[in-house]
DNA sequence: AACTGAATATCGGATATACGATACTAATAT
DNA sequence: ATATTAGTATCGTATATCCGATATTCAGTT
C-alpha cells in the first residue's frame, strides 16, 4: 500500500485544481498546503509541470501580479472539468463517504 | 484531468483492499464491481497483479474453495494497513467530505 | 479421458506521474 | 548597478501502474 497510497499518483492535478478553485493560489502556496495535508512537500519538479498542464489545458490561468509569485485562478472550463472529475471521484470512492465522518 | 482521474493510478490496490475488507471476493467479482463504479472493467493484466501484490504483502490471503474461482479474504495485517491507508486518504482528500453528501 | 470455458496468471510495452538537480526570473536589498 | 533570494521552470531519470495478448489452470461436461 505504501507503494500506491502515499504518492497520490494521478490525483495530484485533481487536488491542485480543487485548491485553486477554492482560492487563487501560487505554486508555493500549493506546495505548502499539500505539505500540511500529507506531511511531505511535493518537489518543484512535481508541482510546476502540473500547473503547466492545467494551464495549457485551459483549466486555470495566470493572474498578472506585481509580485514575484504567480497566482493562478480557475477558468470556466476548469470549473466544468472539476465538476466532472469530482463526480467521477465520488462514484469511484463512494464507499469512502462514511469514513470522513469518523473524524479522520 | 482525463489523464489522471480516470485511471485511478495508484489507488487501485487501496480500492481493492477495501472491497475485500467488506466481503470476501474473487478477481472476477472485483472486476465487475469496479466496472459498476467507474464504467470500465480493469483488464486481467491489471487486477491480478494487484491481488498478487496484496497477497505477497500479507494483506489478503487465499481461501481454498472447491470452485474454479479463488476467493480472497483480508488478513489482520491487511485490516491494519487499510486503517492507516484510509486515514491517510481522508487527510489528503479531507475537502471531499462535503462532496459526498451532494448525492454524487 | 478429452473437451470446454470461465477464471486466473504472466509478459512486454506504453505511459503518466514523481523526484532531484539545475537553471532561470524578477523584486528587493545593498 | 550588483547581489541576493524566493519563486518558478525544465531536464533527465526512475518507477508504478495499466493494458492487451497470450498462456495456464481446473471444475464440469461430453
Amino acid at each position: 500500500m505504501e507503494k500506491c497510497c502515499c504518492d497520490m499518483r494521478g490525483f495530484l492535478s485533481f487536488i491542485v485544481l480543487r485548491m485553486i478553485a477554492k482560492k487563487n493560489m501560487s505554486g508555493e502556496e500549493i506546495r505548502k498546503e499539500i505539505m500540511k495535508r500529507k506531511g511531505s512537500k511535493p518537489s518543484p519538479g512535481t508541482i510546476y509541470p502540473v500547473l503547466k498542464f492545467l494551464n495549457e489545458s485551459g483549466f486555470i490561468n495566470e493572474i498578472k501580479s506585481s509580485s514575484k509569485t504567480k497566482q493562478y485562478r480557475i477558468t470556466q472550463s476548469g470549473q466544468k472539468e472539476l465538476k466532472l472529475a469530482t463526480k467521477k471521484f465520488c462514484e469511484i470512492f463512494y464507499d469512502m463517504k462514511g469514513e470522513f465522518s469518523k473524524k479522520c
